[in-house]
DNA sequence: AGCTCATTGTTACCTATACTCACAATGAAC
DNA sequence: GTTCATTGTGAGTATAGGTAACAATGAGCT
């Protein structure tokens, strides 16, 4: 209450920050080759997870976006032979996606990739520091049951 | 090196984080019924910070995008009436955008939608943590000049 | 059985943001 | 005055996401 504007500043820097994410890891990914997009990419590892192949619903909530929207990340996935639909045979309403062995190389790839990025957005702070900001971070997200109103 | 992937995993915090803030900032204007967009919203702000009307390549650069990029919000912002186009008598090469008395009418109503929305994003945090995590984004927001490679 | 309702994924379409490339108009330098 | 840099924009593309409608399926109830 004191402070002039302390709260959309740090909204404001959040975005700015994730906008030079963004950019950083599109270069990465780019530079590496592996013909994914950045949101392909989450959903690799998203799905490296699971024990068992996880229902396409299964992956909207736990990416934090609707089913409709995973549906084209699993496409683009498939037409590159990185995933796989299947039935499943229990509810024929459902399927289930699961990672090929070249899915399972590209994602191995990709730890180089996430790493060099990572590694280039975190420079400026020690190690100490990043703790602290993975706490604060965490902190921020995990309250996402109850939206207020 | 003695952590498992604290990079990568603060790199994910981040972005999915940020889509959050995407996602309240954007319902939050529209609750506003301002009928300005995220970004509409945040090159308004910026202009605001100016003494005198800059130019497009100003804004672009303070935004971080593309001079393209600002053409495009420009565009809406001028279709809404809410920033005026204004030609350099001294270039002519250059257009100086201007805040019209609407856009500063909008722009006070939007304070309320950022700070609610950053109310919201933030509420799981006390004010030192609010103030720790400030200086954290600053670190990393900083030093955007020299990139590695 | 049948009827209704919820779940699941997808088709079709729309939006926002930002990018590259090419270009026309202009100004500056030689 | 010819060449070169600056400035903004048209045209087209990519990415990420959203809504609405729908078909197929399963589940519950009577």
């Amino acid at each position: 209450m004191t402070t002039p504007d302390p709260d959309g500043l740090l909204a404001e820097q959040l975005l700015r920050l994730t906008r030079r994410v963004h950019r950083i890891q599109k270069r990465h990914l780019e530079r590496h080759e592996l013909g994914v997009t950045p949101a392909q990419s989450r959903l690799l590892r998203t799905l490296a997870h699971y024990a068992s192949p996880p229902r396409m619903a299964d992956l909207a909530e736990r990416l934090e976006v609707v089913p409709r929207a995973v549906t084209t990340l699993v496409d683009g996935l498939e037409a590159s032979g990185k995933v796989r639909r299947v039935a499943d045979p229990a509810n024929r309403r459902v399927t289930r996606i699961e990672l090929t062995d070249e899915g399972r190389t590209t994602l191995r790839e990709l730890r180089g990739a996430r790493r060099s990025a990572a590694e280039e957005i975190l420079a400026p702070l020690t190690e100490k520091e990043r703790q602290v900001l993975g706490v604060l971070l965490d902190t921020l997200i995990e309250r996402d049951g109850g939206t207020p109103c």
